[in-house]
DNA sequence: CTTATTCATGCAACTTCGTGCAACCTCCCC
DNA sequence: GGGGAGGTTGCACGAAGTTGCATGAATAAG
């Protein structure tokens, strides 16, 4: 049997099961599990199905994808939007990027805040209504569903009319020199925006967004006022953002 | 079966049954109580769910208040959105309220449907980032977190820029004589302006709706085209919106 | 306050995973 | 036909993940 007719095999049992079990596949073919693995791994990589423990389930791309992400550092990114949401001062109007690490920043806030926070992420705005005090302005527009984030004109329009005290922002990338940057050229021509309306921009920036550069480029550094890192993240990576003059909170 | 499929069927029976008991799942699926329980710590920790005494509740808060109201009559409104959805037409351009009927209908698209669906519910914009094929817009304003639905005079102003083929729409009331009716007068303006943005309207009923009237009013019962109701719902109590050219599907 | 669950933790047995490695195959060029 | 490059396969082994049980703490219910 062909390495590819294979693949394809494994990919009709997920459609017509819901799961695959490498175990139970390796025997019925009698090859070792190793070379199934070896498959998963490849399709997986491929996206053409999601890897789990014991075998792969269908991908559905967006979900698994995103939920895939979430399980990445949860625990830093949790730390992370704990102490970003120790920064948000009562009454402030404060812009709430995208992402995982946003949605723990909501879920962090003081619960005797009262505060105001414009978003585009519908998870975000789903988080806030267990919050008693926070008034939620959803801003609209085309879903983009690999980030979970309304993009596109509308957003930058409703945008238009807010002031924001702050924006925290969630990137791919934190680079001395390159500057922002994230992997979607709709959602780097939001978050600027966004920026853009709001006094001060606040990084959150998990350790393995530091020093990496992605495809578009959302801002300078310059643009930018603090961070907010993981607790262990390497100093000599952070110096450089501190001598750009950013404000570094560790969380 | 796949721990990680296991995770899944706990979030899904989560979302139907808006509360999950560790220990029958454990007896129903012949394993220990710990391995339920670890599963439910781990998903608790992605914030996936929200974890309680002897079992879980969903993870926003926002559906667990919702959970009171969900938990009530939700098969008859899981089926009227399975129903419902089963009225979308390939290539349509549909508004979707917000509410608990309402992310059923979203839930039960046909996976291969191909469709763009405006929605002013974060929730239902959520549910949807699971499906492949669905085009999702997001009509953005300010939160009115009881019903988890964007209000106000800029959802009216983004829905302007929609034309339609149907709307299905969420009610507290519909009434022969009294039309359409709802608790709360902004959500009332919205409801009435996205039924005017779409060709026909189409009314999601559950039975504890018919012949009922809250405060404030959305629209007489001409500006309807259908209604969906739950199977079982008494004849006599749909007899008089036949009567006044309805469209009435059984769920 | 008492009692019965339910919970978190540590532990041991077991399974599955990733990697490096060697054997083997196929294809292509000489 | 010889021989090398590139790819595939199975195995070994240490690492990581999963499961059920025991234990004592925490919690809900009467």
């Amino acid at each position: 049997m062909l390495t590819s007719q294979r693949k394809n095999l494994i990919l009709d049992r997920l459609q017509r099961d819901g799961q695959f079990v490498a175990k139970t596949f390796s025997q019925e073919l009698r090859l070792s599990e190793d070379t199934i693995r070896r498959d998963l791994r490849e399709l997986a990589s491929e996206g053409r199905l999601q890897r789990v423990h014991g075998g792969a389930l269908p991908a559905s791309p967006a979900v698994a994808d995103f939920a895939g992400r979430q399980r990445l550092g949860m625990e830093g990114k949790t730390a992370i939007g704990r102490a970003a949401a120790a920064l948000v001062q009562p009454g402030q109007v404060v812009i709430l990027d995208g992402g995982t690490t946003a949605v723990q920043l909501a879920r962090h806030l003081a619960p005797n805040l009262r505060a105001t926070v414009v978003t585009h992420s519908p998870s975000v705005a789903v988080a806030l209504v267990a919050h008693r005090h926070v008034e939620v302005v959803l801003l609209g527009g085309r879903l983009f569903k690999h980030s979970i984030v309304a993009v596109g004109a509308a957003v930058i329009e409703a945008a238009a009319q807010v002031r924001a005290d702050v924006f925290f922002m969630g990137v791919t990338g934190i680079h001395p020199e390159a500057g922002l940057s994230t992997g979607d050229l709709e959602e780097a021509h939001v978050k600027r925006a966004l920026s853009r309306r709001a006094a001060e921009t606040i990084v959150l920036a998990s350790s393995e967004k530091l020093h990496a550069a992605s495809a578009y480029v959302i801002a300078p550094l310059n643009e930018v006022s603090g961070m907010v890192v993981e607790v262990d993240a390497p100093e000599d990576l952070i110096a450089p953002f501190k001598r750009a003059g950013l404000t570094v909170t560790r969380a």
